[in-house]
DNA sequence: TGTACATCAGTGAACGCGCGTTCACTGATGTAC
DNA sequence: TGTACATCAGTGAACGCGCGTTCACTGATGTAC
């Protein structure tokens, strides 16, 4: 289902040319991280100069919130994508350690610690839910025979804001915030290059930790 | 068992100023994150021209490897206090929680996205080796009754040059590491800022894994 | 199809700033006789 | 205790660099008649 393209030339070549920065912008925060993500750099490469990109976004901080929310986007849309294939909480759990392998700064950039003087905007945070959402119907679709309580789930259960209007179970919830936190702290050490050195393979860590997940 | 001060003045001088730099940079860290850290802005601080800090620190990277080797130092003396006095796993949990929230920043410059451009030297793995060993220390002490096997031993088993000499058995190495990744996970994104708004307390998310984690 | 005009992408110069780091130096502090 | 000398902390100027951002401008591209 192709939309009829309504837009002028220019507006195509805007949006050519904001990709283009875009893409420049990535190559970078790989190279240096997100901190060292420079405007002024990025036209050099791009064979102009630094004014001209001012013409496509108003300044550093708009451009960098553009690549936060098309980080959240990808991780959503792989999600969603694995979730509606039909995928379980294991099938997940590896596309997310494909996904931050496939580009670990992008990971970090909204997983990492927050770029200094940075302040995400509201919007970041709907993309975010979105993510939450995704997992939080894999982990209510399959849950286990004889699920254990929690002592946690009556404090989850008691404000759930951060759920919205989710009908998930209070069980369903645990499982989702422990999917996150534990999978990210595999990843995230993983990531930084701090199991180097140590003789294991990450991969089966993590393969372990996803395993406990999916019975508990 | 004070030790006599063989150290001249001039020593004891230099020592000084290095520690009151340190402090700055801390105070620095705190407010604008690791890559910020700046020798001229420190040395504005401290009412002393940039040049000056060249006599204590060669170089910007020296300050940092000694901030991240004192960061590591400070996490393993809590863990080895702790441990002699008794502390068992849930105990460790709960000091590291606290040395976390006790700094940010500090945290975030040891376990948090590397600092680009910065290479950690050598020594630093020294120091959190140690902190393994504490921790292995108290996954051997406290070997639950009856620790169902996991998939990950033999593969942890097979190859230790993570845990150098520590005679830990399979289980017990599975245990640290999952220690540190569950809670490293935990408390990145609570640091992070990432559960602002979901209506729910980390601290009792946190309880919650550090209780499966004794169990298990 | 051709011309007049409006739109807009990109330029180059400039501003003010801060960075890490070097260098030759002054002046104070310690050391040796 | 006093003097001569060596050591060393800190200064100020300088180098070269890059940053984000503004501004008045040229020249190309699209639009309206």
């Amino acid at each position: 289902m192709i939309e009829p393209d309504t837009s002028t030339p220019r507006e195509r070549y805007r949006a050519q040319v904001r990709e283009e920065i875009k893409q420049h912008a990535w190559a970078q925060i790989a190279a240096a991280g997100a901190s060292a993500l420079s405007l002024n750099a990025i036209a050099k490469q791009m064979g102009v100069s630094g004014p001209a990109l001012y013409r496509y976004f108003a300044n550093r901080d708009e451009l960098i919130t553009e690549l936060v929310k098309d980080a959240y986007r990808s991780l959503a849309n792989t999600f969603r994508t694995r979730a509606e294939a039909g995928a379980d909480l294991i099938a997940l759990a590896h596309a997310l350690r494909q996904w931050a392998l496939d580009d670990p700064q992008r990971y970090f950039l909204v997983y990492g610690t927050p770029v200094p003087g940075y302040q995400a905007p509201e919007d970041t945070r709907r993309i975010a839910s979105e993510i939450m959402a995704v997992l939080l119907d894999a982990c209510t679709a399959a849950q286990p025979p004889h699920t254990p309580p929690s002592p946690l789930d009556p404090h989850l259960a008691e404000d759930r804001a951060w759920a919205g209007e989710h009908p998930a179970p209070p069980a369903a919830l645990r499982r989702a915030l422990t999917f996150w936190t534990r999978l990210h702290g595999e990843l995230s050490l993983e990531l930084a290059g701090h199991f180097t050195g140590m003789g294991f393979d990450p991969a089966q860590l993590y393969a372990a930790e996803t395993q406990a997940l999916a019975g508990s």
